[in-house]
DNA sequence: CTGTTAGCGCCTTCAA
DNA sequence: TTGAAGGCGCTAACAG
């Protein structure tokens, strides 16, 4: 049999998972104890003579028995599955605090059920049923843009749950995160600062990705506070990819009044504008200072090195780990919802060049 | 209330999930049917009267029954999940390929569970048999690395599962992925063409790593054919990081026959290299040629860009899920296990310089 | 095409 | 500290 044709032996019937070979009932009664105590060995073993716990012990190893978690949570109401649901994989910050989240759920017993609902708030709602169907216990989600039904769906089963990277200023929801808009204004008000007064904006689509919309607002927002004009004609949107970031720039670069200041709102797209630049031979930050979100490797590694915010994204994952497995066991918590970001300033970013060409 | 202190109002026990509001039994009351009736308009809708399908699924969508999967997972011994299993979330090309895997999964109606195993192989057997445990139906793993165990255990449980990345050459387990080995021979090879004799190469670390071993062999294979040597001092290893391989290249830079040429397993640390060129003022590709694996936008953007080899990773996962969802099925796969790889040049190499210091 | 019956494997009373 | 008994919600086998 070669390796690069391996054809499968393929069974009987169907390849259905082998019924477990070994149930509780086998441990009982290897161990000479009653079912009940074999679950009591498991799940509350202090409960236990040391004797007979030890008994129990030595026949779960013996038989190499593993409890059927169906079974389990059929009775406890228990799966200890915790679910995230993400718009995409692709983009390294979801992958981190997913990590972040796993990592802390998973020493504690919990195993993680991971979706990405790809930017579309209808997908989000099937997935989460499909995931409430399989016991999962609790769900994390990103930002506050979500399908209404969604939140009767999990009220309905009972199902706690955390909105994360934004903060639900509505205080319906749980949810931790820092503030966009924020992040952005500081960022523009830092441009404006540096002398820049015409401004592009590259977002990634508004629909169903409030994190967009807040780092747009943010924008606008500090322009307007300086008696700056954002035009429609400066505002590119591109999905996070390369690709986009640099088609969106490439129409900046062809406006007649080009910006000097370009504020993206990730910065997969503001590399991509940086490749533009690059290709066009437009001098950043000598011409145009371009800022990203985010502060991914990606960025810190361009030449020059891409000026950007530090979200504060492994916090995010830790505290909804957190706050969702005492949830679980009941505790009452209390959190803070916010945390801070930073602004790093890299190569990218410069004084506004000095003559200005109107 | 204020967003940022959010305190939950505790229930009166746990947060256990509610039992579920509306049983399979409640919606066959409903529609005035036995149970089973409701079961096959659920699992067989084609075997009932049209009329009596109707009926029930007007009942179903009015009590907004959602089905209990711990029930029939029980019963039916199947679960709708698939489980996988990657070294860690971190890296760009490990979400890449779940990702792939989940979209393909998702609309056949399973559900992907996700773990990582930080390159331990005793952690990756502990979350299998947890997996196992909550009735994870197949699995996918990265590489050939585990620990003899999980094997007995997958069989044990009858689990279909596949490794991926690489190509198990024992012919024991089904695998898809390319010629790791292959990969960097053929890049060595290349740089060999362009005169390069002194090489380095930066390596993940080795351990419970075969993709990197296989890499790194690769390097040496081609080293020797053309009767070249590969000194110790010239081999670093590095955690996939831009720090570690940043750490790495400076301790080859500082070495008297310093390489012209160093490959690296992977396109982070090599990235991280040629920070370490930039920060010493060593120009690549005129003083040293640098390589990576994977061909990743960091890579790609990179000043000079990097050169890389393309791996086809978006397609290791999609056949990885129709192997595994055809083996669920009952359905007779056979399948091509190996792929190809492309090399990607870019500026990061070139010819060795002149001028040969010995 | 539909209903009846039994039981998947476990946990949780209740009683001893 | 331990055992006996019942049932979580669903589906599969067998009738009809």
């Amino acid at each position: 049999m070669t390796a690069s044709a391996l054809k499968t032996r393929s069974r009987s019937r169907s390849d259905k998972p082998n019924r477990p070979a070994t149930v509780l009932k086998d441990v009982a009664r290897l161990a000479g104890v009653s079912s009940a105590t074999v679950s009591r060995a498991l799940n509350a073993p202090n409960l236990l003579d040391v004797a007979t716990l030890t008994r129990v012990q030595d026949a779960v190893r013996k038989l190499r028995y593993v409890p059927n978690g169906q079974a389990r949570a059929l009775r406890s109401q228990r799966s200890f599955t915790i679910g995230a649901i993400v718009p995409s994989f692709d983009y390294a910050l979801y992958a981190r605090a997913t990590s972040s989240l796993e990592r802390e759920i998973e020493p504690r017993g919990y195993a993680l059920i991971l979706a990405s609902n790809h930017y579309d708030l209808k997908t989000e709602l099937r997935l989460t049923r499909a995931l409430i169907e399989r016991g999962v216990d609790a769900f994390m989600f990103v930002g506050s843009d979500h399908d209404p039904e969604l939140f009767v769906l999990l009220k309905e089963f009972g199902r706690p749950y955390v909105l994360t990277w934004g903060i639900d200023r509505s205080g319906q929801h749980p949810s931790i995160g820092f503030d966009s808009q924020a992040a952005t204004r500081t960022m523009t008000e830092h441009l404006i600062r540096l002398g820049h007064r015409e401004f592009g904006l590259i977002s990634a689509p508004h629909e169903g990705n409030d994190r967009a919309r807040e780092r747009s607002a943010g924008v606008r927002e500090a322009l307007r506070a300086h008696g700056l004009d954002l035009k429609d004609s400066h505002v590119q949107y591109a999905p996070i990819a390369l690709s986009a970031g640099t088609l969106a720039m490439e129409k900046l670069l062809a406006l007649r009044d080009r910006p000097t200041a370009v504020v993206a709102t990730n910065d997969v797209v503001a590399v991509g504008a940086l490749m533009a630049c690059r290709k066009a031979g437009v001098g950043v930050p000598g011409e145009i200072s371009i800022t990203g979100v985010d502060n991914t490797d990606l960025g810190a590694t361009q030449t020059p090195a891409l000026t950007s915010i530090q979200t504060p994204i492994m916090e995010v994952g830790r505290l909804a780990a957190n706050y969702l497995t005492a949830r679980l066991e009941g505790t009452d918590v209390e959190f803070q919802g916010e945390l801070p970001f930073e602004i790093v300033l890299r190569d990218s970013t410069g004084p506004a060049p000095s003559a200005g060409s109107a």
